[in-house]
DNA sequence: CAATTAATCAACACTATGTCCATTAATAGA
DNA sequence: TCTATTAATGGACATAGTGTTGATTAATTG
């Protein structure tokens, strides 16, 4: 309800007050800013940011927060993803559409979420979406992964498949989200189902192939 | 040489700095910490800090410019990686050496690297960290993932390998190290080269390929 | 147009910073 | 063991940021 806020000055103030954030982090880092930064970058009275925010930590998780509900919301109805249907995908050579809209939101908020994610940024946020990525796609994985020859412990698994998944979207994000979000959705699909030494062709599928197979 | 102190005064000081450092970045998160907060932990004079670091900033930076530059060290003799030799191994279901030889020595600074990656840590010592990683393992990859038949970016596929295997190193991290230096390398080496999927069996290898190869 | 409420301004006590200086204590080397 | 050196201490300083308050001004809504 936050965001229908009918008064016009509360959403002005809140505006500038995180377009400063924005800007200032990008320059100095989230821990380098004082509410004196922001108040005097956005041009308003520092008291005013008191009316709005406990302090500056409050902004950044009103910010956060912000994006990662909308991100929720978008996620309900594919609450039982099966691998086989990414796999259906995958042979088709299409993007998963949830990804596709996944990316389309991101590019949305593409400078907050690159800076957030950055060297200056807030080191738990990347740990906050890939909770958010867990949420969805990992569900089932558990229960396959299970047993497999090599024994590997699932976690590892997890954890690589979703640190990198947000090493795809940083890298979008770094390099001027270029590709259009379906573009990244299908490298994000076949870099995750191929391995990415298969899907760069720097080895070929025979040579994973070992003895003990 | 600012490690070879011969003032056992000053290594005692350096030492209880950082100690506190380690544990109120677990506490409170680096930039909640305040010079304050350090020396009463510490149990030193504030003014002492200042003595040694310019502020807690620069205590942050020569605290990572110690691992890293040591990482460095070890990293001479394999600059000239090859991918094929990284085959052999991965044939031969041992890890590779370097690899083993990181882990060791992250084993050692465990806590205080399982805090800096962390939620509550420094947002760019994953940077650093992959940098590094990047340094060595990444040269030929460059060359050889041209021209792939997908067309992936090698950017993507660099950034993709080098997010997850930070991705196992936190995860090593934050499950209390149970594995050995050996038996991480070597689960590090079976997920890079068959993928996360084909590696914890999830997907059979023949699934993998497509009508169109 | 009137009632409401957001924004401003100035002031407050409080805490942290970084830098002094004089003094004390520990150390290394002769 | 003694001495010169230098690290650590304790206290003080100006400066800057914090979060809160109360009185005042200005914008917004219905």
């Amino acid at each position: 309800m936050s965001e229908l806020n009918t008064d016009r000055r509360i959403r002005k103030t809140k505006k500038v007050i995180r377009d400063a954030l924005t800007d200032l982090m990008e320059e100095k880092g989230f821990d380098g800013i004082t509410v004196r930064d922001l108040t005097e970058r956005a041009d308003i009275n520092r008291g005013t940011f008191y009316l709005h925010y406990r302090d500056k930590y409050d902004l950044l998780e009103q910010s956060e927060e912000e994006i990662l509900t909308r991100l929720k919301k978008m996620q309900l109805d594919i609450k039982d993803l099966d691998i086989e249907d990414l796999y259906e995908y995958y042979l088709k050579e299409e993007p998963f559409p949830f990804v596709v809209q996944l990316f389309e939101y991101i590019q949305i908020n593409g400078k907050f979420m690159r800076i957030l994610m950055g060297p200056k940024g807030d080191p738990a946020f990347p740990s906050k979406l890939k909770s958010f990525l867990s949420g969805n796609m990992m569900q089932n994985l558990y229960g396959k992964a299970n047993g497999n020859e090599l024994n590997i412990p699932v976690d590892y698994i997890i954890a690589y498949v979703l640190s990198a998944q947000v090493g795809l979207i940083q890298q979008w994000l770094n390099s001027g989200m270029k590709e259009s979000p379906k573009e990244i959705a299908l490298i994000v699909l076949n870099i995750t189902f191929m391995g990415p030494l298969q899907a760069s062709g720097i080895i070929s599928l025979e040579k994973i192939k070992r003895k003990s197979f």
